[in-house]
DNA sequence: GCCGTTTTCGGCCCGACTGTTTTCAGTCG
């Protein structure tokens, strides 16, 4: 069984968890948090990196130790200190320390005190009243300890950004009826552009004698309140998202905006650069001994520790603070940068509405080419197209693009990638296209060598242009497909294809990590919406969010160039 | 357990809010 950076992720947590609770050194207990978190952002497979006998102490974080604990978990598939630390305390307790409110510090009292080492114990210990007479316990925590267990709310997924843009847009727009607002911004991993957000980050500064906090916590959609303090609050929606309003001074809004939009890794580097300088860092400013070196602005947080201003996407610790010092950070694409949609439907298959209609809507967003790509035959539910249909399409669309001016409508199709590698129509037919989109819309459970084998099989076809939603994965509901993205990429690479960031809210696949290794090996990437509507078609702004996170510019976007150029790159010789 | 322009020891980010206390520990972000 093949190892994952996330069986790493998880063992060390686990560890970290129970180090934690036996009262280990807190630092001792970072370090596995650490380490955890940059295997996690990796995007090369660990596996691998020891396959190639790369040192897996080069990577911060990783000294020789916990090397070694890698190596283990990845040739026994398990961690023996893990499994020593269970068997001592108790497996179950992993499950006690995502419950809210509960700490290792609280945990350890309830093992230690009633044995409670999982759920249903705790659950009955609190039912029986217990828990109350516990030490640093009350009445209060042992009613909220049965509500959490019976809420069930700390297992459920982050959400969606899509939907967190919703949410966030009308809380927003109540926040602004009261008058006392000043500025207003969502922070955290929504403002980074996050694919998922785990909650979300209100920044306000307000006039003197605001009452904003009682109006927070007043909104309809305001399920419950977790805490209302004078500058911070936190409330829960009825979908289950929680939300924080902070008030902040207005000479601090710059080192609020900083230090709540994260992440924490970028957050604790950027400190570790101002403590060098003797300055310290927090949501209040830049301080030396006490006096206010900077806040106001974001721009002057990072010009004290010698940065030009970072933007939110690139704020995750991986590599942009040394890019900053070296005056390299990339120059990141915009929507207005994009010229053309290279992946939408039409109701000729499972679209739903007409070629016309998806060209119009395009014209109407001032792009210069929309490629009409509905799926081949073997995706039966969606009647995909055969040869005679697809030539059929492209009979249409050489007579719509005589009286469309200066737009062009592509002649394109999303083939599907069958399972021994060959395409799901004939070439003669495929050549005639102006885009060739593959895509893997069946057999997801082949091995990775063969899941590999079988698409690198189709990128050998000159017809072949882009790797549609290359992963496979579906946001918080399927995994992705076991392949080897990197190989995929150097493949591209070698063969003048490129790889698609499908911009659709439960794909956006290339993932950020990947989009980042596509432009480090050179390839070009499709920003493609595969809208099957209208509507859809406004959904490059989350393929726009995700790109930015990779690090690319317009000039490593496909679509930002013009059809002529274009056309161009597409030819495969 | 990691790390080093303070380099093999002694540091490691920091403040708000809650509940349990009666001055603060624990949790969270």
């Amino acid at each position: 069984m093949p190892i994952h950076n996330s069986d790493i992720v998880e063992n060390f947590n686990k560890v970290a968890d129970l180090l934690e609770i036996k009262g280990a050194n807190p630092f001792r207990v970072r370090a596995y948090r650490n380490a955890a978190r940059t295997i996690g952002s990796l995007s090369k497979s660990v596996a691998d990196l020891i396959a190639e006998d790369r040192p897996l102490t080069d990577f911060s974080g990783i000294g020789k130790d916990l090397a070694e604990k890698i190596e283990e978990i990845v040739k026994t598939g398990t961690l023996s200190q893990l499994k020593a630390l269970e068997k001592d305390l108790s497996p179950g307790l992993h499950d006690l320390l995502r419950i809210p409110g509960l700490g290792p510090k609280k945990v350890k009292t309830l093992y230690e005190e009633l044995g409670i080492d999982d759920l249903p114990s705790l659950k009955k210990a609190a039912r029986d009243q217990k828990i109350r007479d516990l030490e640093g316990f009350g009445a209060r925590t042992e009613a909220s300890i049965l509500a959490e267990i019976e809420r069930h709310s700390w297992g459920k997924s982050r959400t969606k950004w899509v939907i967190a843009e919703e949410i966030a847009r009308s809380y927003v727009d109540y926040l602004r009826k009261d008058n006392s607002v000043k500025d207003i911004t969502v922070a955290g991993s929504y403002r980074r552009g996050q694919e998922t957000v785990g909650d979300l980050d209100i920044l306000v500064t307000v006039k003197r004698g605001s009452d904003i906090m009682a109006h927070f916590v007043d909104y309809e959609d305001v399920d419950r309140i977790i805490s209302r303090g004078e500058t911070r609050s936190s409330v829960v929606l009825r979908t289950g998202l929680q939300v924080d309003l902070r008030v902040v001074p207005q000479v601090a809004y710059g080192a609020a905006l900083h230090y709540f939009t994260g992440s924490k890794a970028h957050n604790i580097a950027v400190r570790k650069l101002g403590q060098k300088k003797s300055l310290k860092i927090n949501e209040y400013g830049v301080f030396k001994n006490d006096e206010r070196r900077a806040g106001k602005t974001e721009k002057d947080v990072f010009k004290q520790v010698n940065l030009p201003y970072i933007e939110p996407e690139l704020r995750e610790d991986r590599g942009e603070i040394q890019a900053a010092q070296k005056n390299r950070l990339p120059d990141l694409i915009e929507l207005a940068d994009i010229r053309g949609d290279l992946h939408v439907h039409t109701n000729e298959t499972d679209g739903r509405d007409t070629l016309e209609d998806m060209v119009s809507a395009a014209q109407g967003k001032e792009y210069a080419y929309l490629a009409i790509s509905n799926h081949s035959q073997h995706v039966g539910i969606a009647r995909g197209l055969d040869r005679k249909r697809l030539a059929r399409q492209i009979e249409k669309i050489d007579r719509l693009n005589t009286k469309n001016g200066n737009f062009v409508i592509l002649k394109a199709i999303e083939v599907d990638i069958l399972k021994d590698g060959s395409l799901d129509l004939p070439d003669d037919i495929l050549k005639e296209l102006d885009v060739v989109i593959g895509a893997v819309h069946s057999d997801f459970r082949l091995s990775r060598q063969k899941q590999t084998e079988r698409i690198l099989r189709a990128m050998d076809n000159p017809v072949f242009n882009i790797l549609a939603h290359p992963s496979g994965r579906l946001i918080n509901a399927r995994e992705p497909y076991e392949v080897d993205l990197e190989r995929l990429i150097e493949a591209a690479a070698e063969r003048g294809c490129f790889m698609e960031l499908n911009a659709h809210p439960d794909r956006l696949d290339l993932n950020d990590v990947f989009c980042k290794t596509a432009k480090d090996l050179g390839v070009k990437i499709a920003v493609s919406t595969d809208a099957h509507s209208v509507d859809s078609l406004d959904h490059m702004r989350l393929g726009i969010h995700q790109a930015r996170r990779g690090w690319l510019e317009a000039d490593d976007v496909l679509n930002t160039r013009s059809w002529r150029e274009l056309k161009k790159i597409l030819q495969r010789s």
